[in-house]
DNA sequence: GATGAATGAGGTTTCATTCAT
DNA sequence: GATGAATGAAACCTCATTCAT
């Protein structure tokens, strides 16, 4: 029993169920070992969440950054980032989506780092549409509130997005980016790099086979 | 002692720790009363999200319903939807927010209810997106994107908005409206518009003062 | 279920089993109510012994006290201090003896205020000492150590004594005011000081009859 | 890793904060080993305590045994009785204050073996005074109020007494066998049998430095 | 001899809810 | 309409102990 199958687990639940409404029990029951057994990998309940939120981000923000930093014109980067948020919640929608709905249930330290990460993954976008629109190649009203709409209409793709669904994810990554590009006021995304970025997204965000084996279309509510 | 002052109470309370976290004690406490009086109001705990998220619900497809309705062609009908729901998650964001992150909160009769709302009420936008393309006045790459994109960036609004904020409320509708365009690919919405529906939907969502007297500046984490 | 049905139940369980090893079920099978039920009256279990600890020595200090200040020489004095301090822990074993064996089990400021009161009474003691000596009535090598010496053996007292057993309480007040006296090389003290100050103590602590209902006999392993 | 670490590492714990208050993980982390080593040399937690207990009264029994049988007047064996038990709960205070404070968490065989141990060992002070009383030596109201007295004030020292305090370890013993000879209505002690009876004591008492490496000064609360 | 992992048992506490007053 | 008291259910977490390695 790892810690990563502990992960994997509490993942399905918190997204499915919620942080409060889970319980270490039920956690434990999916795995077939005990409750206490829990506690002999993680510290507490919120830990779980706070692994989980974290490592993702992180995640995010590293392959994001990278990306970002290997364009240079502004439509490319602002694909690049479209392209790695759609994927990520598309390939690990569990996790990721907790970063935005679960958070509150996380206290202290542990929310302040959490809430650091987001600030500084969001920064990046911040910096794409301000160099865009510097540059001419963005027409933005308002850069803030084209950000806020951005990552928001990204990160539902985590809500909706089925692998066996009608769009396979690289229709859905090239829509986005579209969409992105519409908002900001661009001409449409260059499809090499949606691809470009889409393989690299692909290879670094799908999940390792061993970290989860439970049912692939257990959902929240939509 | 009021059903209005527990729910408002409540709303508060639910939309920044969550309907879990948050204790019927609680609750009371706000209103210094005791948790069994409030069993006297509502039948129990899920009863008052019940309210608050049908409620809301009904009153946003409502007051779009007609809205849309008035409006005869698409431009200035997805304006009203975008005004209409922007409006509504920023004046209300408590009671419009927990809609979407306490959904699954609810069980059995109560969650088929409101997501039978929530279907009839994205139906509206999917019309109008629908009518709009089959017009030529829109161009959608995928017309369910689109919607989902335009929801999601709208009700993000009841997240971040504060009265008191950089931008008014018709500063934020106009915005809305102008990337909700962009998404659909339509020349920018009329500012006439725009601001005939913002009047109606400004008396319609506005609440009223005995609903709330708790601090208007709590807020969610973001 | 009075708070002091509580404080009986809970008095008796520590002082048999000890605080860490009592259960809050175990207090409340002894009063035949559910283990939450306790948590309507205490808000947590080290409450509990708090408010039999700090209530019990105040009970005493306040005793104590007003007998050693209604006496002017220091014999009376000393007499007065060792009867009230016998009499409570010998009509009182579980709540008195609580105050010395289970302060470890209280933590911050109950802690610090359990000391306090202590401290408090014990500075009683070294009064008499220190006046009694001065006078030339004791003849003390150490008074630190006298005083140490006194307590330690009429606390005692708590530990073995029983209604129903050889001594009856007068004689072991008796008993004991005389072998304080020789502590303190103090000729023996006065037969009549003696009962006035033990019908004083018997009136102030022996519990009421509502407050303990459980056997009397049950005792601590001596 | 040898048992007497772990004696040494459990006593300081069960000193401070009581046997049921501390956990098997506290003592294994004190000795930077893990929970399960101590499992090598323990058979469980109880059989530290007992041991810690047991070969301690049986050291304090066997030397004030000889102690006592070497001497022949009374005086010199209530000195010989009361400089080897301020001794042993000065040198090792540990150790010995867990037989009074921690007697009722051994169970069974083992809680009557100690009992029997300590009932073996108060009967040379029972044996003592009536001896002296019958010799005309001590003056004694009731033999046993006094047994009790002179042990719990000796009992005592182990709570308070520090060796960097403000008296001596001999000055102490001084004192306390100045005290019990009050109590017991005797003349003072011999200072010449204080002092040989001390030397005896110390050289039996004080731990071997392997025993234990731990903070000399940490203390329970008084 | 040591320990990582696991766990049965159970501890304290919380909480939605009921009901007599 | 309000509430003090009670409680069943269950949550999180701890801990002594076992055992395969």
């Amino acid at each position: 029993m790892t810690r990563g199958a502990i992960r994997a687990a509490a993942a399905d639940r918190f997204f499915v169920q919620g942080f409060e409404a889970t319980t270490v029990r039920e956690i434990a029951g999916d795995l077939d070992i005990r409750a206490a057994s829990i506690y002999h990998h993680y510290a507490d309940k919120q830990q779980i969440l706070y692994d989980l939120v974290s490592s993702t981000m992180t995640l995010l923000e590293t392959g994001v950054g990278e990306a970002v930093r290997a364009e240079t014109d502004p439509s490319s980067r602002l694909t690049a980032f479209v392209v790695h948020h759609v994927a990520l919640h598309a390939l690990r929608p569990r996790e990721a989506t907790l970063g935005e709905t679960e958070l509150r249930s996380l206290a202290g330290e542990r929310r302040d780092g959490v809430i650091a990460l987001r600030d500084a993954y969001e920064a990046l976008l911040r910096d794409v549409l301000a160099d865009g629109a510097a540059a001419g190649v963005f027409v933005l009203d308002d850069p803030v509130l084209a950000r806020f709409a951005i990552v928001a209409m990204c990160t539902n793709v985590g809500i909706w997005y089925r692998p066996d669904g009608r769009l396979d994810l690289s229709e859905v990554a090239a829509r986005y980016a579209a969409m992105a590009h519409r908002v900001a006021g661009a001409a449409p995304p260059d499809p090499a790099v949606i691809g470009r970025h889409l393989r690299l997204a692909v290879t670094r965000y799908t999940p390792h086979e061993e970290e989860h084996h439970g049912p692939a279309n257990t959902r929240a509510v939509r």
